[in-house]
DNA sequence: TAAATTTATATCGTGCACGAAGTAATCGAA
DNA sequence: TTCGATTACTTCGTGCACGATATAAATTTA
């Protein structure tokens, strides 16, 4: 048995594996070619939206601005996107997915959707998860934390 | 609409969500107390299971031994658990919860009863979605990735 | 036994991901 | 208008997580 029980009641731990056991699984299949998995979803994001600000892109993307920042330069530098300061308001910094950035999106969607008709799940089964897991980040994210407390700790 | 509806039909894309959304809540949760989720894990795996090697823990955990390594430094730092190389094997380490490090786990696992709690999730479906989860996890784990290939791009 | 192999950890380099803090441009209220 | 918010993005520091590599101990093989 690879995994406590009790571990195994949890959801969040759940999540949290299979999320790493994704995480290598793409990290194989991109090995070689600079792209990864975060990469893919802005690449996505981009191409479906359009061109868009940094903060929009984010917010798209479901990752932080911080986090994008450096991940957008180095794709810039690739070719796979452009970045350009926005004439009306100078703060701003919108990014567009260039021709390059489309074909490596076609390649790498390949992958994943080779990926998935792999993992051979029933359509309705797979709509039950997905909404389960809308539902429950929704909850997560709304929930305010209780706070741990190490007060008198021996 | 905040994410891109191709993603948003993604188990990857989800569950990549999800995880985040539950390490912010986590995050701020155990913040100030040097607590972390991957080391909530860690105590959870190693006080069921007793003492044991580096990469037993590693097994149960679910969680890299080079991964590891770092973090049972700073938690025997801390005093949480123990380290000691074994008499009879001196490349194996054997690591052990304390009893502070049980007082921490205790604590800790309270904070995630509650949040557990908090997402009102009926027990059955939550069933249902640890099945799916694990069945997923076996399946990703057994796929061999489709190598993504760069060749000729513009 | 000596050398080659295997095993158990640790270290290293890279890549997210986040909160906090910094910077610069714009907006808004007095 | 002007100067204190607010906004948009970036930088910084910290913490996993992984593959690759290093190191050292034990085991196997020749």
């Amino acid at each position: 048995m690879p995994i406590t029980d009790d571990l195994k009641q949890l959801l969040c731990f759940n999540i949290y594996t299979l999320n790493r056991s994704f995480g290598r699984y793409y990290q194989a299949a991109f090995s070689e070619t600079g792209m990864t998995y975060p990469k893919f979803v802005i690449l996505m994001a981009l191409d479906s939206g359009g061109p868009m600000s940094v903060s929009k892109l984010s917010t798209r993307a479901g990752v932080e601005a911080n986090t994008l920042s450096p991940l957008l330069k180095k794709m810039a530098d690739f070719g796979a996107i452009t970045r350009q300061r926005a004439e009306e308001d100078e703060r701003r910094v919108d990014v567009a997915i260039t021709e390059m950035g489309q074909e490596v999106l076609r390649r790498a969607k390949d992958v994943i959707m080779k990926g998935f008709a792999e993992l051979q799940i029933a359509p309705g089964q797979m709509m039950d998860a997905l909404q389960f897991l809308e539902d429950a980040r929704a909850k997560v994210e709304d929930a305010d934390p209780p706070k741990l407390n190490f007060d008198g700790l021996t």
